[in-house]
DNA sequence: GCGCTTTAATAACGCGCGTTACTTCCGTGT
DNA sequence: ACACGGAAGTAACGCGCGTTATTAAAGCGC
């Protein structure tokens, strides 16, 4: 078996029990081109190997190759619905380069942040994926310029890192474009706090579609929220107690949560949904929108989209390739379920 | 600055910039004891790592100390509510030992979790946490043997690693009790598929509650149902429609999903949460519990602290030290909100 | 038999660092 | 004068592996 002290098999040890050298079964073990190695020889390393248990150390294996193998993932909070998604996208992307992942929580702490930005360096990180729970600007400490950086749900303040963010106006758009294609012409908008850009965006595309349709958007219709059930709740008692002729018949909420006091609302009324009022919400919280009744039609946040197509630009930039876009947009794609 | 290829500085460079031996650097960033340093040039060699912005090569120095500092940590699925809570915790317990988490997702299919198994082992991890996102038993691999393993809520079918569980009868118990002291003798139970140890250990507890309460149960006001909120409803609806007097006042879920089910029930007949009919649920899905209306009362199942423990028994097994449980079961706390 | 090319394999170096064993220098006691 | 001991520091080895240069053997034509 082993012969060194931590036990554990070695390259040596194969090539021992193989009666070959170390480089062979290296060459071997790496399918390096231009070595001939006959099936003879392969076939008794790669027993050896099997027979051996034998593993290669990665540790040792980026040391010797200058490779870490790693990307970093840096994010506020693990526990949220959406890091999970940004997560699983990376993975598997980060899988097919035979690379791993480094994940990290900031918790919204610059101290953490910085720390865990110092392990990811030490780590020797070929890139580095910064993803915020909500779509903002944000400014990174400069160590992460040491290293291939891209934003996720984020943009640089100082407009220098690559970005990736969820095309909010298109989403509006979407959302409206439904309701009105349900025949729909009074539409409210219980947004966001109006200074984000998802609010910002969303709302946007909220108006196009209506004017698309020939319709001049009613600002009286729009109401800014709190994000909340309580907020959107309020918000939507307001609206539907206007008379009856004025009263929306559609919702469109700035998310499933307020979508759920936007429920609330319209069910304390008597009103049913669709029927008498539709509702599309925005984020698709599986736990929300999937279980609500009536089902909630809404907008999903593209964050395993907008994970693997970070983990694709960071390829990218370690291979030392240009990018083709420095900000890219993903779309937002309805989900329909039974609220329209 | 750095003399090699890769451009990056390494401990020689700060040597040579430092006027000293590459082992009284090594000798002062480790601390060594023993190891006699004056002050003058400690500063000296401190100044240096300044200047030229060293970072020690983590892969270089696990090679060396033949330590990789790695913990790993399996989970079913990245996405869900739980697997974030897990992480939280295992990672900031690790952090502590100055170790970090090499995290994978085997998304239920045998043949991926097998391949981040060996991933994790090439990668030298010191031990191993292996989470399920609900409590199950479970058989790993062969290959999870030849490294300290920890199952977080779920055990070895087998018997032979140690496990760390969620106090599933103590939670039922706490939420029975809650309802018995706000006065409620008739109770129903939803439960989840009563064939898992959730619904099994539950239900203990729920018993052993009203027992003590010199109540005995009647088997008719438990419901066995499907984990979903159409379930839920459906059973509630059964346990609502009964005779008046025999109707119950309370209702416990098997999960907060089954809860909203059951809430819609209640709210469809004109009662109110908690005056007519009190709701607890269990899992303490944010999303859910904290943003229906009432807010519900339910109990939380304790993810973070399960991790936490996890990382710290695999920090005793790493070291060598003897376990001094071999299950350990955490408590579900139960967190008052309003529906109660 | 001799040179030449191809095939099969190896010795040796380096990746960046931890660690052990060893050296050198200086003050102190007798 | 010499031995002794501690302080300050270093040379050298090894961790497990990738890689380059080099060697040894085999095949081939003449």
């Amino acid at each position: 078996m082993a012969t060194n002290k931590s036990q554990r098999v070695t390259m040596s040890d194969v090539a021992r029990h193989a009666g070959v050298s170390r480089t062979t079964v290296s060459f071997v073990l790496n399918d390096k081109p231009g070595a001939a190695i006959p099936e003879e020889t392969r076939r008794r390393i790669l027993e050896a190997i099997d027979e051996l248990g034998y593993r290669p150390n990665a540790g040792a294996r980026a040391l010797a190759a200058n490779r870490s193998g790693w990307f970093g993932l840096i994010t506020e909070i693990v526990t949220g619905p959406f890091a999970g998604e940004v997560i699983t996208g990376a993975q598997s992307r980060a899988w097919g380069d035979r690379r791993f992942l480094l994940i990290a929580a900031s918790e919204g702490d610059p101290a953490q942040e910085a720390a865990a930005l110092d392990q990811m360096l030490e780590h020797r990180v070929e890139g580095l994926l910064y993803a915020t729970t909500w779509h903002r600007a944000v400014t990174l400490p400069k160590a992460a310029r040491e290293v291939p950086t891209v934003l996720v749900n984020c943009y640089d303040a100082e407009g220098e890192l690559p970005c990736i963010l969820p095309d909010e106006e298109s989403g509006g758009y979407k959302a409206t474009r439904r309701l009105l294609d349900a025949g729909h012409t009074r539409i409210g908008l219980i947004n966001l706090d109006p200074a984000i850009p998802a609010a910002i965006g969303r709302r946007e595309g909220y108006e196009r579609a209506l004017r698309e349709a020939g319709i001049t958007p009613d600002p009286s219709l729009v109401i800014p929220g709190w994000a909340t059930a309580d907020g959107a709740y309020t918000a939507a008692c307001e609206l539907l107690d206007r008379p009856a002729a004025d009263r929306p018949t559609a919702l469109f909420c700035g998310n499933d949560r307020m979508a759920m006091g936007a429920y609330d609302a319209i069910k304390e009324r008597g009103l049913r949904i669709p029927h008498d009022v539709a509702v599309v919400g925005f984020d698709n919280q599986e736990l929300i929108a999937a279980y609500l009744r009536p089902k909630l039609t809404t907008l999903a946040l593209p964050f395993e989209a907008m994970g693997t197509k970070g983990i694709d630009m960071l390829a990218a930039l370690a291979a030392g390739q240009p990018l083709d876009t420095h900000q890219v947009t993903i779309d937002c794609p309805l989900l329909e379920r039974s609220s329209v």
